[in-house]
DNA sequence: AGTTATTAGCTATAATTCATAACTATTATT
DNA sequence: AATAATAGTTATGAATTATAGCTAATAACT
C-alpha cells in the first residue's frame, strides 16, 4: 500500500509536501486523518464479519436494548431508508433480532443475540487496541486530549 | 456534591445520547467532526465556484506551478484518473491553465491565472474564518493542539 | 539502434456511499 | 370519521471513489 514513489522533480525535497498549505486547514488534515483511522477500523472489522455502519449499530443495539431503526438512524446521523439493510444484515448474521412491540406494531424492538453481544465485546477491544497502535506516537493524554476536542466538536450533532 | 446516580439503559435512551460508547472511540468521533467540518467547507467553497476537491487542487497549483496531474494525484491523496475532470472544471472556470511542457510532452504543467490566485486567496481566507466561527469554542491554543496532534496522524498519507 | 517497460493523461465504468421520494401499515390528532 | 404523522420499506438518484484499459510519449535495457 505505501508507495515509494521516485520523486522525479527538483524542488521537492526542499518545499516538502505539495499540500503544505491545506495541511494548515483543520478540515483538510482532519479528513486525511479520518481516512486512515477509517480504513484501519474497516480492517480491524472485517475479521469480524461487520461493517463500520453495522458494528456501529450493532453497538447501538447492544447498549440500548428495544431501540428502534429511527432511533438508530438519527443516532448514527443517517437516513431511516440506510438503516434497513444495515440491519438485515446483522439479523442475517444472527447479531441482533427484530422483536415486535405490542403497544405500536409498526416498528421493531432490536435486541442484540448472546452472540452479538459477544461479537460486539470482542470488535471493541480490537479497535481500542488497534487505535493503540496506530496511534502509538500520541502519549495517552495526546489521544485523550485528542478526543475532548473532537468531541466538542462532534457535539454539534 | 455530585450525584453518581446510575441509568438505565432505557432512560439513556429517552435521555442521553445513543451513541455515546462509540463516542469514545476516536475514529468515530473524528468521523462525525469531519463531515461537520466538510459539511461547512463545501458551504463557504460553493460562494466561490468551488468544491473542496477543485479547491485543494487550486491551492496546490497555486503554491507549486508547473505542478502536473499526476503529482496532484500523488498530493491528495486520489486516483489519477479523478483528477482529469476537477482540472478540466478549473481550467473552464480560467483559474488554472494546461500548459505543454518542452521536454516532456506527456504531462501538463498547471499554473494558475490571476484569477485562480485571487480566488485561492480569498478562498483559503474564508475558511479559515469560518474555522474560527465554527471552532469558538475551542481557545487558539486548543485548535492548535488540534491540528498539531492530527497532523500526526495524517503525516502517515 | 530496436525492443520493452513505464509514465501521463484520459475515458468508461464499476462499486460505494448517501440522499430523496414514494409506498404500506400502523398510530396519533383533530 | 377524517386527517395527519410515524416506522419500516423499496426503488432510485446523485455524488464519490476505485478499477481497467487505452493512446501517446518517454525511459530503460540489451
Amino acid at each position: 500500500m505505501v508507495k515509494t514513489k521516485k520523486v522525479s522533480t527538483q524542488d521537492q525535497a526542499a518545499t516538502g509536501r505539495l499540500d503544505s498549505s491545506l495541511r494548515g486547514i483543520i478540515g483538510y488534515t482532519m479528513k486525511r486523518a479520518t481516512n486512515i483511522l477509517q480504513a484501519d477500523a474497516a480492517q480491524v472489522l472485517e475479521e469480524f464479519g461487520l461493517r463500520i455502519t453495522t458494528f456501529s449499530a450493532l453497538v447501538v443495539i447492544c447498549d440500548h436494548p428495544d431501540v428502534t431503526q429511527s432511533q438508530i438512524a438519527a443516532a448514527l446521523n443517517m437516513e431511516r431508508s440506510n438503516t434497513v439493510l444495515i440491519i438485515d444484515a446483522l439479523e442475517q448474521a444472527g447479531l441482533i433480532g427484530r422483536h415486535r412491540v405490542p403497544t405500536d406494531r409498526r416498528s421493531y424492538a432490536l435486541r442484540a443475540t448472546l452472540e452479538g453481544m459477544k461479537i460486539r465485546n470482542a470488535a471493541v477491544r480490537a479497535l481500542a487496541e488497534r487505535e493503540e497502535v496506530i496511534l502509538h506516537d500520541l502519549t495517552r493524554e495526546e489521544r485523550a486530549a485528542l478526543l475532548a476536542l473532537l468531541g466538542k466538536i462532534a457535539s454539534r450533532s
